[in-house]
DNA sequence: AGAGCAAGTTACCAAAAGTAACTAATTTTT
DNA sequence: AAAAATTAGTTACTTTTGGTAACTTGCTCT
């Protein structure tokens, strides 16, 4: 049934890895834990979309992204566009013409973030089959 | 300011990934596109937690994922556990003693997943820091 | 003169998440 | 023998977040 192939060795790898991350954990820090802090946002599912929209299409304006992210409303694109750009993500240059434009652009660390989710959105589009069929399948036997 | 060393050859290759994710993406996709229906539960600030956690412990029961998913209530964590089952990540086996056990285990599909959420995670903690000056910066200059 | 445009904001309603008390059956403690 | 603790949740209720749609502002086009 499983079609995925994890060698004993990854699984070991990820372990190690995952020591590293938690390992010296404290209680203040899993009260403040910077990946909690810092994937909140940008593991937020408009989040991710925003940002690989910007990646596809460097310079995008509001309108735009609002007709691309489809679904997301004003309200939270809006939103979305300030929190993104305080925390380094994005850059929003306003140029006071008639009527206002207003373009987003990733920064260079929004960029290196991008690197990181590219991956993550190829593996959810090469596995959302999988997905479906264990969703469909589930509870039966 | 930037500290960030994206070379251009590693934004054309990104631009390349994300035209053949989105370029031929029509507006029934976009609608039902399997990046969003995958994410949407995979990229979950709970989730994320939780599958992270079972790449740490391999196995875990109910109460040790609530203690350890600092802040997680019942309600979510029971909620989450069911889909999480549902769509392939993780199994759950119950062993009728008393009181009940019930075991959490990553399947060998979320282990696959596992590791990209492991690199997204390592650029989440070596990068806070800088999410932290950026936060504070903005707004000022 | 009236409509249209861009980039939002606002008021209102729906959905999701947090809180805390509760369940069941059995073992351990008093 | 009665009371307390244990596990894995569920339920009712409140709070926070998200979605909907109408509105704003100042200029340009018809």
């Amino acid at each position: 049934m499983e079609m995925e192939t994890i060698t004993e060795n990854q699984k070991v790898r990820v372990a190690e890895k995952l020591k590293k991350m938690f390992g010296h954990m404290d209680r203040r820090q899993m009260e403040y834990c910077p990946i909690r802090d810092v994937m909140a946002l940008a593991s937020d599912k408009w989040s991710i979309l925003i940002i690989l929209y910007l990646g596809y299409y460097p310079v995008m304006r509001f309108n735009h992204l609002k007709k691309r992210v489809y679904g997301i409303s004003n309200k939270v694109l809006s939103e979305r566009l300030k929190v993104l750009a305080a925390d380094g993500y994005l850059a929003r240059n306003m140029f006071p013409e008639v009527p206002v434009r207003v373009e987003y652009n990733l920064t260079d660390f929004g960029h290196s973030y991008l690197q990181k989710l590219i991956e993550l959105s190829e593996w959810a589009t090469t596995h959302s089959d999988q997905v479906m069929s264990n969703r469909k399948g589930f509870g039966k036997v």
